[in-house]
DNA sequence: CGGAAGATGTTTGTACACTAACGATCTGAT
DNA sequence: ATCAGATCGTTAGTGTACAAACATCTTCCG
């Protein structure tokens, strides 16, 4: 290993270190500005649930992007909270269905002006057209 | 809350979904890639330890970009692996020297490839330019 | 109808990631 | 020289995130 293969490889320029830095700003401001102490993965899942209004839990786990222990975690303490509810399916007994509750429901309003306010300030850095481009690239990644 | 205002905030655009989904899949991509089931903070810390030549802990951590909660953690495991060394600092009786173990450097060479492979099969949905917008818009929200 | 294949949810184990609090040690200013 | 403040490493607690194994239930094919 040469001097000059050795700088070839700068781990500050490696996408993987630069994602896991930016998704660390992003969590502390996230941190600081959701409401009732919501968590990135519990926000998305209410955010979610108002969207489709009930559904299975691993259906919720398929559309937040996680896995079914993960899911089983977040809904746990959702439920805890008290903003989610859940309940056997009758038309599927392996089914457990999720909903808001109206707790949730009151919040949600809320929800999305935190998530605006979030999103603008971990954005703050770039300009209108550099955001886009950025998410663009992003979505090409996923 | 009207149809209009929850169309505003779609949770697929917003910039902390889409980076922990990139995380998600470049997360897959390094578990696949790299040697000896080296996650990707134990990967950053071999690598700026080859880099530094030796360091404390703590050090190592802000190198690294984790807190020391999280660095001892990822030391420790190195540690176990035989990848790193622990000693006490004589200059400094607070501090524990970390280096690289003699199978760690030898791992090194290995460690730049597996690393350029992993970045190569993260981007390759993009092309060169694109790749360095990404690095570049990613940098600043650092 | 009956059994294979697939889906649902649960649990266990490992690994980040951060907060908070703690004792030990070092440093700098008075 | 000492003492306040900073730094170093440790521990405990919470919350993702994934793999693997498991029991239960549904579906679909023969």
């Amino acid at each position: 290993m040469t001097v000059a293969q050795a700088a070839a490889y700068r781990l500050d320029d490696q996408v993987g270190y630069l994602l896991r830095r930016v998704s660390q700003r992003h969590a502390a401001i996230f941190q600081a500005g959701a409401p009732d102490g919501l968590t990135p993965t519990q926000f998305a899942a209410l955010v979610r649930l108002a969207e489709v209004g009930r559904c299975s839990q691993n259906q919720l786990g398929r559309l937040t992007a996680m896995d079914v222990a993960t899911i089983k975690g977040v809904v746990s303490r959702l439920e805890a909270k008290g903003l989610v509810r859940l309940a056997p399916d009758p038309e599927d007994r392996r089914r457990t269905v999720i909903t808001l509750s109206p707790e949730a429901d009151a919040l949600v309003p809320a929800l999305y002006r935190a998530g605006h306010a979030i999103t603008e300030e971990t954005l703050a850095p770039l300009d209108a057209r550099e955001r886009l481009t950025l998410l663009k690239l992003l979505d090409r990644l996923t």
